[in-house]
DNA sequence: TATGAATGAGTATTCATTCAT
DNA sequence: AATGAATGAATACTCATTCAT
């Protein structure tokens, strides 16, 4: 989930620091914690009247905080909206680790299909991630950014399915790079559709791991 | 294409009437003229900026109008973007002729496919639907529309999906209107995706009918 | 005065004209009149707290009108200074006029002196001059508008001083424009120096004036 | 030169102090340092951005300490610019050595108006003492600071004038004190002149003697 | 002394919309 | 239908200063 930000990374060797040490720690800690509040607060503005129709001034409200002080946290709004994408990849990493599996290719695709229709049952996810798309257009950093998310999934899905190949389970198909594309526009536009659409993502992922499925398996 | 408005409909009929009922009719057709002006000008202004960047005041500007009589001519900023949601429908009814040939279903599908993406090929009509559908999020009466737009396409490509079952063609997909959806996503998935990559469309698009056909072609 | 502004240039011919024209007429009047005064309000208020010190919100207010509408008949606080510099213009054809007299160089510099004087013995005046210099130093355009202003007045002072040498009423000084620029220094910096202390300009002006021709009058 | 600050005065009867009174004495001297440090970066922004335009955070950042460390040297962004009025007494004091001369008066006055153009043919001299202007009009402690250093100059002056007289090498001027202060205002005047139209002072200072000795020689 | 997070009023400017003409 | 002046709330962001550590 993109909303549990990162308290951690902190906990390591504490005890053998000068007091001065400690403080200086305990200062950054603190600072983390209100980066990641004001994180949280701008992603809820963000979900509930998206990244335009959100002021600054709403961010820092929510967040609990005066609006300079945000500005002492990050340098604009973009930048919010930059880190936010950022969090994303934390998200992804967990299908990462599904996609690793030493399952066969249709058993790993079957579950990541579930596990990604799963996380992106959660309109919030399809909502930010439209709102991403949406400013990736214009804006080059966040488009890299969301480039770069997308190509961890789809590098790592384009390992499997070649070695679906290879190893029989799956039908040759021509670029299997694009291949891996193709399954995850799938499942995120069936997701926006089914927000759109106020249709749970249930009633729709078994005919999306069909389609896919369908289209990838070697004929017996 | 989108930015070729309408100036006619007004064709016919024109010489039983009265003198009044011409002057009239010219009022008419000068005012849908100024309308057609402001859309395409916002059209431009949107796709260069995006629908929350640009001002009512550019819109106007680039029009040739002032700002007030922009107000004559649609109720506001939110009003032409519906419209232009709209218009767009105009832009599908294409495909509509393509799906009710008379063709083998596996013949059609191919034939919309590649239309589709050539249409998909065009930025412009990417950015366009991108950007209404990020405004569809949250504001129900453009949901509404890029729905029915959606649905335009979806029912007709439905009809095609189950002729080709029944026909043979196609294998049995468990439900035909989903596996509809499911083409419409990918394409448009991937002419997002050629957008923000900067491939052309035609690189692409191999592997989206290579993708759709080999999940949908009976197996011989 | 600076803060007399123009309502006239509007007064000819205005009988044979059509009903729009007139209305057009007199919209450009009430504009005319609106930039007025806010330049008047501007004037005011940068010389009360000094142009960085004062808000364009402070300027509005005071103009008595809405603060966006500033923005309609100005393009930002910077071209309300602009156009304050460039009326100072009008201030100084006034002096133009005493030095294209035909008097005798010593007579007219005498009376220029005195009006010069006079007229740099409002304080207003001086400080809207010294907020002008202030800012001509980082930005040119202002900069330059000064160094026009300024040319007009030492350029007619420099035909002035050369005729009087020609006349053998003055010394042969070794470059007349700079002498004519050295008579308004030595002016205005009494002026500043008269606001700052406080002293009445009426109690300098003598000794400026003995100064300034002691310098230049040739010796009999 | 106004940027090279103290690090003197500190340096007398270290000898015999003790260990705590050394100690104190190094926290002054650094304290002293970091004084130093943060007038020098704000002399710099002031030259670069002017007064209003830099902000307590450039100056800090500019010295290389932290924002809220500026607060324990000075009072505010004030009384840094109230300092730097006062350090530029110090440039000012090398100039009474020359004015304290035993020459002749016309030869001091040369002296002096040749020495002094040379410290105004540094724009940096002129800018500060512009910015330092521009706020006396407002700020009675920074213009009580502003004539205090004036009038030592001109105090001075006065003298060399009064005498010049009475040795018969200059004229009888009505008022020797406003003599001088027209002499120093001649001088900065064509200093912001030189400034302002990029002319070096060099090519102006020739004239600027020509006028003032012109102006106050007796004739013989 | 030193840090930088915290504050909240203040900045110039833009916004969509209305209205008198 | 056409104009653009008028509005005032909203925009993102900066400010000098304070304060806890």
């Amino acid at each position: 989930m993109l909303y549990t930000m990162n308290d951690r990374s902190f906990n390591i060797e504490i005890e053998k620091m000068s007091k001065d040490e400690k403080a200086g720690l305990a200062r950054k800690r603190a600072t983390a914690k209100r980066r990641d509040q004001i994180l949280e607060a701008a992603v809820m503005c963000f979900l509930e009247r998206g990244y335009h129709q959100t002021g600054v001034r709403d961010i820092a409200t929510r967040a609990g905080i005066s609006l300079g002080n945000l500005y002492n946290h990050f340098r604009g709004k973009h930048d919010v909206l930059v880190e936010i994408a950022m969090l994303e990849r934390r998200d992804l990493e967990r299908f990462l680790v599904i996609l690793s599996s030493g399952s066969s290719a249709p058993a790993i695709l079957k579950n990541f299909i579930g596990a990604y229709a799963k996380y992106l049952a959660a309109p919030e996810n399809v909502i930010l991630t439209l709102e991403i798309s949406s400013e990736a257009i214009r804006q080059p950093d966040i488009a890299q950014l969301f480039v770069e998310n997308r190509a961890m999934l789809t590098d790592a899905l384009e390992a499997i399915v070649q070695r679906g190949i290879e190893e029989g389970d799956l039908r040759t198909v021509p670029d299997p790079l694009q291949a891996s594309q193709l399954i995850i526009e799938v499942l995120e536009g069936s997701a926006y559709r089914s927000v759109l659409s106020e249709t749970p993502m249930t009633a729709i992922i078994g005919c999306v791991e069909d389609f896919v499925m369908s289209s990838l398996l070697a004929q017996q």
